[in-house]
DNA sequence: AAATCAATTTAGCCTTGACTAACTTTAAAA
DNA sequence: TTTTAAAGTTAGTCAAGGCTAAATTGATTT
């Protein structure tokens, strides 16, 4: 239990600031395919004008990432049409999805006020490893069942 | 318990991607003054050399980042010399380390590995309002009481 | 004191992700 | 069918945060 006399092999702190590098990298992209797949279930198409105002950002900031979504292989989108998922965007949408749902049911279930859970799960979504996603879940899990 | 009939406000989509986005704009440096502080106390006295070889980047990016933080009323230095802590820096380290050790500990009393916790926890920080930190220490408290 | 080596700085480059302003296209109204 | 409004695109700008390569400074050895 938590044995003082045996410490955990500590990681070079430079392979843990590599890693929340690389997951910085994907936040923006993961936010977007989930957004796509949301505005695509809930309106049955996803507009640039929607994602603008849902992310409260400009027009031309849409555009541009959708540009870098198509370039990476995550959408397809012709001028003035909506956008579209490939089949790795909808992968990882669906990905993003359960785990972003498992993160802000294991704030909830901890007791943080649903409002607030909204907000933190919005970060901490990107930066919860698979072992602490099935931890979360578990916990989770335990107080509904 | 959750009552279904009675859903919470859901704050707009934008407010979370905006508080998302001001919580990016923080964590370098939150990061940077936790860190010399660290050196400060382990080493005596923070090094761009040492820093460059912590957080795995060129001693230029750390000397890019440290003139933003000096810039920003964090740090001050002089050429060739060490890097300071203000008493703006050392309030700021202080609190970031803080929190720090809250969800470090938090996920390893989840049953999280304490390495990959180290890993997650360094992301994750950033991203915990007072409330959830709050519920992150009760947790933790409560297994150790 | 000179030479050398390590640390630091500078200059120049890149990508991401934001913006404004101006322009074009599409869709809706008149 | 023309006009207008909304949506989308393009061009140009900026800051953050990374990089490499080259120049400089300071500290250690000889
Ligand atoms: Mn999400
Ligand atoms: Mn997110
Ligand atoms: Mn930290
Ligand atoms: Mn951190």
């Amino acid at each position: 239990m938590g044995d003082r006399s045996v410490p955990h092999a500590r990681p070079n702190k430079a392979e843990v600031f590599a890693r929340l590098r690389e997951a910085h990298a994907r936040e923006v992209t993961e936010d977007y395919v989930e957004m796509i797949a949301d505005l695509i279930e809930e309106e049955g198409e996803a507009r640039s004008v929607a994602l603008a105002e849902r992310f409260g950002v400009t027009a031309a900031t849409v555009n541009n990432t959708i540009k870098r979504l198509e370039r990476d292989g995550f959408v397809t989108s012709r001028p003035y049409r909506s956008v579209f998922l490939t089949d790795e965007g909808r992968e990882l949408a669906a990905k993003c999805r359960k785990r972003h749902e498992i993160v802000y049911n294991f704030l909830v279930a901890l007791g943080v006020d649903p409002t607030t859970a909204e907000f933190d799960a919005e970060g901490i979504e990107h930066h919860v490893s698979e072992e602490t996603l099935r931890m979360f879940a578990g916990f989770a899990g335990g107080k509904r069942g």
